[in-house]
DNA sequence: TGGCTGTACTG
DNA sequence: CAGTACA
DNA sequence: GCCA
């Protein structure tokens, strides 16, 4: 059945694209798109058609003179300027802190020059295993154990020439892993034999306390107290995983890594019961901050992960043939990674359950029980299909049930009458960090999406969004067109291209994009903040092709200044204990303010991400039902963290009406030495308590699953927005646009809303999606 | 073949 | 208003 | 890009 339905479509597509002329998935049909969809030069450059040019925008650049004479000031300075100019902070509402204003001169050409070199180039778009590894952030407290002669042996180059033979391949179940051994040395012989036989799994032994480690392996006398104690720590990283001995030995014995969970392997604790602690602040997962858990090992990811690449970094995977560019050559591990340990925790009851490890188990935990879908087996039941006949798409979503035909793909249960078991909010997705056999697969395809996305693609980049979504899921690589073919989101030539990247570990169509001229400038421009598709092709077309260019000779808005002048920084992603400290510092800011105001760190770090690309602050209050009520805080406080040059500049401040809700600058950790502050894209939020579930759930993301979860609204005739969850909502029968704001059905409350649409809770960390 | 989320700020 | 941004 |  599955052969011949899936037959069936192939065919069908193939048909459909033979009609569109359009055959092969190759470069004609992408330069078709992007004329169709966007109209934008970058394609055409060489033949300058004028009626491709986007009529209005053309002009623009001399409208204004090219001024530009101000060739943007020394970053160092400018930097100090927010002082100075703290009074001044509005300029509309008063809540705009213009910092940058300063003027030097052109010393930034210098700071520019370099960074237009290093990431226009594309040669040079790999991040470097070595370099990334180093700085990131290391905690504070550097701990460096003292009774050892391996301490010696880590630092020094020794750990090369103490050669250890790696295990097979397959047999490297550490592979990604940092272990951090307490005791940390390797005097103990039974302890040293534990140390090399991790490092022959593939394991990194670690002897200070880098953000890089993942796993602690703690010597069975002594107790988490003592760990603590030791570390100098209140507590562990979240993402650290605490084990006793057992753990190792089990590991090794079963060729496995083990669910790290189970009681045997919690290293005891002398008050409580054993286990907690690295278990999640129960509920507190409303509370935003503490609510992240999850952990995985990433420790790969974080290592090349950050470079002012973009958005393809997070998850670099390993994985398939060494000869692609891109592909790490750390341990040479082609295989396919060895499932790595996931973990769960659900806190629903106070209780911790976990997960190990594979990931279909993992996935299929944590969805619910209605989720169908689960994996790949097909169960042709589902007869029942016809009855659900009611159309939605999901994002993505084939209502699988269709009927006849195919009714290949995941089946879906009918739910209350609409059958939105298709949404991708119906089932989550999986947890952020978590290894996964078709990593590389995904870097590859998300690149390419990348790719689209920048000249001007408004519905691949979804698409491939949504088809890496899905891949994550699958607990084993995808490597044949049958495989691909039958997961939902994943059509004939997205699982053509699948094929191609595990079976060659190459994508063709992704090189020659790549090996474009103007791609590498086009990716430079919209990588500025305030810069994307329209504007960047527009710029390309004018023949510039250097940060240096468009600071010489194009007129630029203050916020695209910015954005050059900041370039590097703004690139780089966040390492999750930096945003837990910059979010501590406005809390406290906010408490000293007005205690009752509530801070609400969202988004990526609210679903658990050991990275974030910015900070998401929710501002609140109880008892508040408008905005307007907190605009005067917002104020005071945008004043207060200006002032002690926390905030460094401000890109978007809120509409003077009093209906403004939002803030977007730039911060720095002020107790950081000036020269490595680093500054940081945030955002502030301000929710009215009435509002705060819908803000949270907004904030909270993914963006995948914000759509999702707004398409079934509004499939159900309903809305869902930032404020709330409204129903009778009116919409214009031709443009489908709403007409009456509706009902408000829900705001308050995240849960109420995910209850009112039908769609299982789903933790922040399992709203990853793409 | 048409739909694919809904809103806020800038200039 | 188009462009950009936010999730 | 995928889907209905």
């Amino acid at each position: 059945m599955t052969a011949a339905s899936k037959s069936d479509k192939a065919r069908f597509f193939e048909e459909l694209y033979r009609l569109n002329e359009f055959e092969s998935d190759g470069e004609p049909n992408e330069a078709r798109e992007f004329l169709k969809t966007c109209s934008k030069p970058i394609l055409s450059r060489t033949s300058e058609e004028p009626s491709l040019i986007p009529p209005r925008k053309v002009l623009k650049p001399f409208k204004k003179v090219p001024s530009i004479q101000r060739s943007i000031s020394e970053p160092e300075k400018i930097k100090d300027v927010p002082n100075a100019t703290v009074g001044s902070i509005g300029k509309r509402s008063g809540l705009r802190g213009n910092p940058q204003v300063p003027a030097a001169s052109g010393s930034l050409l210098g700071k520019e020059a370099s960074s237009s070199a290093g990431s226009a180039d594309s040669t040079n778009q790999r991040p470097s295993i070595e370099d990334r590894r180093t700085v990131s952030n290391p905690v504070p407290n550097t701990l460096v154990l003292t009774n050892s002669t391996g301490i010696d042996t880590m630092l020094g180059k020794k750990r090369k020439k103490d050669t250890i033979k790696l295990v097979r391949e397959a047999d490297r179940i550490f592979n990604g892993f940092e272990f951090f051994f307490l005791r940390n040395d390797d005097k103990s012989p039974l302890r040293k034999r534990r140390i090399t036989l991790s490092r022959e799994h593939g394991a990194i032994w670690t002897t200070t306390w880098t953000n890089k480690i993942t796993h602690l392996i703690v010597d069975n006398d002594l107790t988490r107290k003592d760990v603590l104690t030791y570390l100098k720590l209140n507590s562990l990283p979240p993402q650290v995983i605490m084990v006793n001995e057992e753990y190792l030995s089990d590991c090794f014995v079963q060729r496995r890594v083990m669910n790290s969970l189970l009681k045997k392997y919690q290293v005891k604790d002398p008050d409580a019961g054993a286990a907690k602690q690295m278990a999640p602040p129960p509920p507190a997962s409303e509370n935003s901050d503490s609510s992240l858990q999850l952990k995985a090992p990433q420790s790969k990811l974080s290592r090349w992960g950050n470079p002012p690449q973009q958005e393809t970094l997070p998850r670099i995977a390993q994985a398939r043939p060494a000869s692609y560019p891109q592909q790490p050559v750390v341990t040479g591990g082609p295989e396919a990674l060895s499932p790595r340990e996931a973990t769960t925790l659900s806190d629903k009851d106070g209780s911790m359950v976990a997960e190990t490890q594979d990931f279909g188990a993992l996935t299929e935990w944590i969805q619910l029980a209605k989720d169908t879908e689960g994996l790949p087996l097909d169960n042709e039941d589902e007869d029942a299909v016809d009855s659900v006949d009611h159309s939605d798409s999901d994002d993505g979503g084939a209502s699988p049930l269709r009927a006849p035909a195919k009714r290949i793909k995941r089946f879906a249960i009918k739910q209350g009458g609409t059958n939105q078991a298709n949404f991708q909010c119906m089932t989550g997705g999986t947890a952020a960090s978590t290894a996964n056999p078709n990593d590389y697969t995904i870097s590859v395809l998300e690149r390419l999406g990348a790719y689209y996305k920048r000249i001007g693609d408004q519905w691949r980049p979804t698409a491939y969004q949504k088809a890496c979504g899905m891949l994550r899921k699958q607990d084993h690589l995808i490597c044949t067109y049958e495989e691909a073919i039958e997961i939902r989101t994943i059509g004939h030539r997205l699982a053509k291209k699948i094929v191609e990247i595990a079976t060659t570990g190459r994508l063709r169509r992704l090189e020659s994009a790549e090996a474009d001229p103007t791609d590498a400038p086009l990716k430079l421009f919209v990588g500025i903040y305030g810069v994307n598709t329209t504007l960047a092709s527009e710029w390309l077309r004018q023949g510039h092709r250097t940060l240096d260019d468009l600071v010489k000779n194009v007129k630029l808005s203050e916020n695209q200044k910015l954005g050059i002048e900041h370039y590097d920084d703004l690139q780089q992603r966040i390492p999750r204990e930096e945003v837990t400290a910059l979010g501590q510092y406005i809390k406290d800011a906010a408490a000293a303010l007005d205690p009752d105001i509530e801070i609400i760190i969202g988004g990526s770090y609210r679903r658990g991400a050991p990275t974030s690309g910015d900070i998401d602050i929710i501002i609140s209050k109880p008892g508040t039902t408008s905005t307007t009520s907190l605009t005067p805080f917002l104020h005071s406080l945008i004043t207060h963290l200006t002032s002690q040059k926390f905030l460094v500049a401000a890109l978007a401040v809120p509409h003077d009406d009093g209906t403004g809700s939002k803030w977007h600058g730039c911060c720095v950790l002020p107790s950081k030495p000036r020269q490595s502050q680093i500054w940081r894209r945030i955002d502030f939020l301000l929710v009215p308590a009435s509002e705060r579930g819908a803000a949270l759930l907004y904030f909270t993301g993914d963006d995948i699953f914000n759509r999702s979860m707004r398409l079934l609204a509004n499939k159900m005739g309903m809305s869902l927005n930032q404020r709330g969850l409204y129903e009778n909502v009116m919409r214009d029968r031709w443009t489908r646009k709403k007409v009456t704001e509706g009902r408000l059905v829900e705001g308050r409350e995240e849960r109420r809303i995910f209850e009112r649409l039908g769609v299982p809770w789903r933790e922040p960390w399992e709203r990853v999606l793409h």
